[in-house]
RNA sequence: GUCCCCAUCGUCUAGAGGCCUAGGACCCUAGCCUUUCACGCUAGUAACGGGGGUUCGAAUCCCCCUGGGGACGCCA
């Protein structure tokens, strides 16, 4: 039989990072045996469901790479069917209408509360035969009275419950409209889904669906209930930690590769193995090896992978990503250095791809002023001349190379018997404005002749500027 | 309250009775490298929640306690 998994998302909000990453697990467990993975989008809640959720969704699951062979199904499509199912089960009496009103179950729900129960409906109208006159009916499910329900969780072990902990849910409202519990038996029945691999949230409802399915005379699909994923406080995570939507993860310049293997280590490991490609993943990945505890966010590693992964893939796909960072620190690329080859220089030196756009302003645009602390400990008489040397001896390079301006810089430095530091500090502090950059090399090749040669005069005037107004 | 689930360094985890004086990674600290900042390298701090069992032997198995999470909807 072949692997079917779904990723089955309810569209009322973002594409959650908990929810991406039993996105992930779903993919590469279908991908890893050669099976199906389908979408199926939970919009049944007419009332929260959104078109704008939907699309991010979709853009999220676009951004990380999680294709999907089936969907994605919009639950909103197949309410025939479900009414269809919901007939069948009322006419072999495994359903039934039930006509009591919210505020009697409300007020039954506080009474068995107080008392130290477990809330459950009484079955009131279980065995109702006529119709209460002017009220529009729910269906409800008619659970088993009595014994266990059981079953093996791929990543839980063995589960058990009690009949007699469940009650009677329902399963359609009024206007016929039906409910989750539901649908998502009926849909992964008719889609065949043979693994469910959700949150551990759903755990207290898998009883219900198995009895569901067996009511049906389906056979249930094999469960896999991952942990949750916690804010890094160890609450659960929620808009208050800071980043809950993928697409949030995007806008803060991290590669999807960085967030997929941060993701697939939360719960899941290989050994001591920390860095995972993606075919890495679906090579190594199982369910069967997920953790049962939930897991606190951690950005510190998530910033250490970032990094990891923008030094380690080829410059140009890593590149491809940076023009919608350009934009949002308001710097055009066209005006500076091929973005490659600014990925080459910078990926050891940032943390997320909005940052190594943040810090490359000066390649791009000139910078206003001087950093006061660097230009007060470089920019002083002493600096003229090395600055006047090697503006000399950048002038006369014809080939604008990292390694030609490495010998031009030290030449420059040998032949005025000065060390790296007495050269290199005032020129990078004129060509950044500060004096922190990528080595000089580095940091002359990606300035540019143009914007170097004007550089070093602008700063030999300040220079000379405040050297004059000291009297 | 009732039911279900969980429990190793601050965090992510390895560990499936002796290989554990508990390993790796992130973070942090120190040193090295060095033209700055980074990167890299080396070293270091730091954990089996508590109590009972079982066993020659328990982080690993069982029970209780404690702590945490989840569910108890005409939400999904």
């Amino acid at each position: 039989m072949t692997t079917r998994t779904r990723f089955a998302p309810s569209p009322t909000g973002y594409l959650h990072v908990g929810g991406a990453r039993t996105a992930l697990f779903c993919w590469l467990q279908a991908r890893k045996e050669h099976g199906v993975y389908m979408l199926r989008i939970e919009d049944t809640d007419l009332e929260r469901s959104t078109p704008e959720s939907v699309q991010a969704i979709l853009d999220g699951m676009d951004w990380l790479g999680l294709d999907y062979d089936e969907g994605p199904i919009y639950q909103t499509d197949r309410f025939d069917r479900y009414a269809e199912v919901t007939q069948q089960l009322l006419d072999e009496g495994k359903a039934y209408h039930c006509y009591c009103s919210k505020e009697r179950l409300d007020a039954m729900r506080e009474e068995q509360m107080a008392a130290g129960i477990k809330p459950r409906y009484d079955g009131r109208c279980r065995e109702r035969t006529e119709p209460v006159p002017g009220v529009e009916p729910v269906v409800r499910f008619r659970n088993p009275l009595i014994g266990q329900v059981a079953w093996v969780d791929r990543v839980r072990g063995r589960i058990s419950i009690s009949n007699e902990e469940l009650d009677d849910l329902v399963i359609a409202r009024p206007d016929g409209s039906p409910t989750y519990n539901f649908t998502v038996v009926v849909d992964d029945w008719d889609m065949d889904i043979s693994l469910v691999i959700r949150g551990d949230d759903h755990i207290n409802n898998t009883p219900r669906q198995i009895n569901i399915y067996e009511a049906l005379g389906a056979t249930p699909p094999e469960f896999a209930h991952v942990p949750m994923i916690l804010g890094e406080d160890g609450a659960r995570l929620s808009k208050r930690h800071g980043a809950v939507s993928v697409l949030q993860y995007r806008d803060m310049g991290y590669l999807p590769e960085a967030l997929l293997n941060y993701l697939v280590r939360l719960g899941w490991s290989h050994g001591d193995q920390e860095v995972f490609s993606v075919e890495e993943m679906i090579e190594l990945f199982s369910i069967d090896e997920v953790n049962r505890k939930a897991a606190a966010f951690d950005f510190d590693k998530l910033n250490w992978l970032n990094q990891h992964w923008m030094k380690t893939l080829p410059p140009e796909q890593v590149a491809a990503h940076l023009p919608s960072h350009f934009e949002s620190q308001g710097l055009d690329p066209a005006q500076g250095p091929s973005l490659p080859d600014l990925v080459r220089v910078q990926a050891e030196r940032v943390e997320t791809l909005e940052e190594m756009a943040a810090q490359s302003r000066p390649f791009y645009e000139e910078f206003a002023d001087y950093d006061a602390g660097a230009a007060k400990k470089h920019l002083r008489p002493v600096a003229e001349e090395p600055l006047r040397a090697i503006r000399a001896a950048l002038e006369a390079v014809d080939d604008w190379t990292p390694e030609v301006l490495d010998r031009a810089v030290r030449d420059t430095a040998e032949a005025l018997e000065l060390g790296m530091g007495k050269i290199a500090q005032p020129l990078r502090v004129a060509l950044m404005g500060t004096g922190m950059s990528p080595s000089i090399d580095l940091t002359l090749w990606l300035v540019g002749r143009q914007r170097t040669l004007v550089r070093i005069d602008r700063a030999l005037e300040f220079i000379a500027a405040r050297a004059a107004a000291r009297g």
